[in-house]
DNA sequence: GCCGTTCCCTAACAAGTGTTTGGTAGGTTA
DNA sequence: TAACCTACCAAACACTTGTTAGGGAACGGC
């Protein structure tokens, strides 16, 4: 009568990936806070307290989510920075490369954007805040390289630049569902598009 | 021996947005959930059941909060889209209200940037949908007006485009600051440049 | 002086929170 | 068969949460 159960769901290391995708997405889709562990357990097909025998609490399980993701994001990065691009090429590959971690990280990234601002200042979460100084070095450093090489227009605020270049990079997370109608590089190709040719028709 | 109070702090309708105004500036910094109402009544310097002559429940403040902004926003916007401009003119212009409501509304925009989504399904908060409809239909029609016209480009995904907009001026109050080096009127200039133009340099 | 209003405090409530403890079904190993 | 380990459940814990009820100080009008 009852629904036939799997005698073992998957094996131990799998298992805890799986759970951790399960909580990514909640945590993405109600924000932390507002998610419970019981939530979680729920949407995993089990109870609350079976949680712990995976992790030692709810704040380890966003700990791991987010860190998981900057490794792999600085995975990406690092190979683009070494490979002694142009600025204008290595905005390109940033570019390429963010959309291809949203893809592979959405939920992950959607908690990043909500959460790191207030997260960066608790000890445990200190590393958000290395991450974050380590990307405005990146990203502004390209962009000022390509002013003074002349690539990159010199009339503008290069800090709002910066912003402007990243924001609309990294809030796509919240709207991006894989499986749409495009894939990671052709959204990277198009955002480029405006990002780096504006959306005017020239004339 | 007790510290001296001011014996009026302020007239009643005044003391109502002073503490919609701290109420406004905690959700944004850590969130609504994150929040409690005792973190509110302490930045007011009173305490937690106090708030309650005030409003009737939390859920209230933040429902005040988000609809007086929107009101605000679709008075400025509405304004804007009767005045018959053009397709670039229109952009430029609803651009530019945009930053002066970020300007003067940061920390509700900031809350509704983080909380509208999940608010949304809520039926207290059903406006916020209808405000995301008003607002894609406002934006994308005027879009799709400019590459008719010829203002804008025809080789992009429009909805792509739609989005590239929207995200980089609004996710600017996650970041924007009063009083800082620009006015709302001058990034709001910057950022036209570049979406219309692009960040390259032309050659 | 008395009354009413405004605005806040004190103290508590019930519900929900993350977490812990002890137990146990089922598989593997010896 | 016995001992053991994995992965979960059942039930509770201490604490925090939003909210409420009753009271009282300050002040103005009469």
């Amino acid at each position: 009568m009852s629904t036939k159960k799997k005698p073992q769901v998957t094996p131990t290391p799998e298992r805890r990936r799986e759970l951790l995708a399960t909580a990514a997405e909640v945590f993405a889709a109600q924000g932390y806070n507002a998610t419970t562990v019981r939530r979680i357990a729920d949407e995993a097909g089990m109870l609350a307290g079976s949680l712990y025998y995976h992790f030692d609490s709810k704040e380890s399980m966003l700990d791991e989510i987010l860190s998981t993701f900057l490794d792999e994001l600085w995975q990406g990065y690092d190979e683009v920075l070494a490979a002694g691009l142009g600025p204008r090429e290595t905005i390109e590959a940033l570019v390429t490369e963010s959309f291809r971690e949203i893809d592979r990280h959405r939920p992950a990234v959607a908690i990043y954007q909500k959460e790191s601002k207030h997260l960066a200042t608790q000890p445990r979460f200190a590393y958000l805040a290395d991450s974050q100084t380590k990307f405005e070095k990146a990203w502004l450093g390209t962009l000022e390289r390509g002013v003074t090489e002349g690539a990159f227009r010199d009339d503008l605020d290069i800090r709002l630049t910066y912003r402007f270049v990243r924001d609309t990079v990294w809030v796509a997370a919240s709207w991006y569902r894989p499986g749409g109608h495009h894939s990671p590089e052709e959204i990277a190709r198009q955002y480029l598009s405006m990002v780096l040719d504006g959306i005017a028709l020239r004339t």
